[in-house]
RNA sequence: GGGCCCGUAGCUCAGCUCGGUAGAGCAGGCGGCUCUUAACCGCAAGGUCAGGGGUUCGAAUCCCCUCGGGCCCGCCA
């Protein structure tokens, strides 16, 4: 298809690149000083009635040539830069005569230039810029996509993400977005006091959550190594150790299956909060919503779905009991009180196909799946999980049975799940013993060692966990986890996949 | 893991039911046009129809296998 094998049309744009080094042109020049964003002279350009050129002095642009309009004597070429899009205006007697010609002659769609000129606005109305002088910056051998409909193959647009980027001002705002958000989250986490920490990717067992690891190696240690699935564990060593408000933001990896709201590597926020509990968390979490929404809304405002989230993210959210929720949407009563037998016949009932040995809680999980998630569009926060969904959260305070905990679900899938931690490291090897009943033996160790931590005392404290990709998506109504991820992994093999170069 | 759909020029897509010389638009080439903006008009060029096998006088088209992708279901604290 492309690569090493040069289609008709990359032959003549090298023709081209000899042509401009014939005449003096180098084609990849090394810099191109001073040139202002495309909108800046947007803006000097507004002040201007059609057909009038700015007397303020010039300017210097640079960015991507997408078309190409020639009528006559006159050009048109549309120059974009991250900031926007420049209609450059071209006449031989600004340019000079052999030079217009040869630049109308070298120059495609694609390729990266410079331009001085004065701002100006066509009879048309056109803000534009009238252009004394060209400067190749970057000849683009390869043709870029139909300059209307872009690139659409979700495939190429998956694996080639470079091209899907220059062809799209929208993928490049989405994705210019994502970046700005989980910036808003930094600085949201910091404004309220957290330390943001990194701990360690590369672990003897992967823990504090349960899925599976990718497994590596070190050659050094001659030991075997996973990659991280969950940040909990380090984190609340970190509480131990007297750090009081800590987070992490970084890429946690889980070897399931991809879908859309899957990804086996995703960014991932986990903060602790030391002498807080899980309703001070609730609190943190609504208003880091409140104030991602505002966010987005200013980033995207032509985004229906960003503009929206302002609304859908107002607070209050709602709190409901799981039991209760449970209870009322399947008609089942006494759902907590049911033995683990009774709960996996009802999960099978819906549909879930779940092992035998399973614990009551992944039951009741499945249940809460097929009953009440798909029904949860707005925020809400589902809270007092019965005790065997989690061996992390600390027992209810007055609730028996339960455990202080809530998830918060949107759009019909879980953007935030957080604890009144667990502390009592008696409790803890209890909790963690019903777990490793129908787990392996050899996740025994870490997790005792973070038992041994727990031994040093842990202050109480709250903490919360949450899939960055999902809040974003969740924010801008964006339905697939591959459209916030910039280079989604793909499968290696086919012709259009990744080769190593010549 | 199961089901459905898709893969044709650099890009966006027709053609496939009902087998008969592989088509259009954009981009690129040549020519024209002094305010275009998905510019326009004319001419010429551009193909491993994802790959392999089969049926057939003849396959982009029908059948089988493989590869890649999308959607749904299942699985996934």
């Amino acid at each position: 298809m492309e690569g090493a094998e040069e289609s008709p049309l990359e032959r003549e744009r090298r023709l081209k690149v000899e042509r401009l080094r014939a005449r003096g042109v180098e084609p990849y020049p090394w810099e191109f000083p001073d040139r202002v964003p495309v909108s800046d002279v947007l803006g000097r350009c507004a002040a201007l009635t059609p057909g009038a050129v700015a007397t303020n002095g010039p300017a210097r642009v640079a960015g991507r040539l997408r078309g190409i309009r020639q009528v006559g004597k006159t050009a048109f070429a549309d120059l974009e830069d991250l900031s926007g899009s420049l209609q450059l205006f071209l006449r031989p007697d600004e340019l000079g005569e052999p030079a217009y010609s040869q630049w109308l002659g070298d120059l495609d769609p694609g390729d990266l230039v410079g331009a001085d000129g004065r701002p100006m606005v066509t009879r048309r109305g056109e803000p534009s810029l009238r252009v004394e002088r060209l400067t190749l910056l970057a000849k683009a051998i390869a043709p870029p996509p139909e300059k209307f409909h872009g690139l659409k193959d979700p495939e190429a647009r998956l694996r080639r993400r470079y091209v899907d980027l220059l062809s799209s001002a929208e993928t490049r705002a989405r994705f210019r977005a994502r970046s700005l958000v989980v910036r808003e989250v930094r600085r949201f986490f910091d404004a309220h006091d957290f330390l943001e920490v990194e701990t360690p990717i590369l672990v003897p067992v992967a823990s504090g959550a349960a899925a599976e690891p990718f497994v590596t190696r070190s050659g050094y240690l001659d030991e075997g190594l996973q990659l991280r699935i969950a940040l909990e564990l380090p984190l609340k060593r970190l509480l131990v150790g007297g750090f009081e408000r800590v987070y992490e933001l970084g890429r946690s990896f889980r070897n399931e299956d991809m879908d859309a709201t899957h990804s086996p590597e995703f960014t991932m926020l986990e903060a602790y909060w030391a002498y807080s509990d899980y309703t001070d968390m609730r609190r943190l979490m609504e208003a880091m919503y409140v104030r991602l929404a505002a966010r987005v809304a200013e980033l995207l405002p032509d985004l229906p779905a960003a503009r929206e989230a302002v609304e859908l993210f107002r607070p209050p959210f709602e709190v409901v009991d799981f039991v209760e929720a449970l209870e009322g949407a399947s008609g089942i009563a006494g759902i907590d009180t049911r033995s683990r037998e009774e709960l996996r016949g009802l999960a099978r009932a819906v549909g879930a196909t779940v092992p035998d040995r399973s614990p009551a809680g992944k039951f009741l999980d499945k249940l809460f799946e097929h009953y009440v998630e798909p029904t949860l569009l707005r925020p809400t926060f589902v809270v007092d999980h019965p005790l065997s969904t989690s061996p992390l959260a600390k027992r209810h305070r007055s609730k028996p049975g339960r455990i202080e905990r809530f998830e918060l679900y949107c759009r019909g899938y879980e953007l935030a799940n957080a604890y009144t931690e667990l502390n009592d490291p008696d409790d803890q090897v209890r909790r963690f013993a019903e777990q490793l009943a129908e787990r392996g033996v050899e996740h025994y160790a870490l997790d005792r060692d973070f038992v041994e931590a727990l031994r040093y005392g842990m202050p109480p404290a709250s903490g919360v966990g949450f899939g960055v990709e999902r809040a974003f998506m969740a924010l801008t109504g964006t339905p697939s986890i591959k459209e916030v991820i910039l280079f989604p992994l793909t499968r290696s093999a086919g012709s259009a996949g990744p080769r190593p170069e010549p």
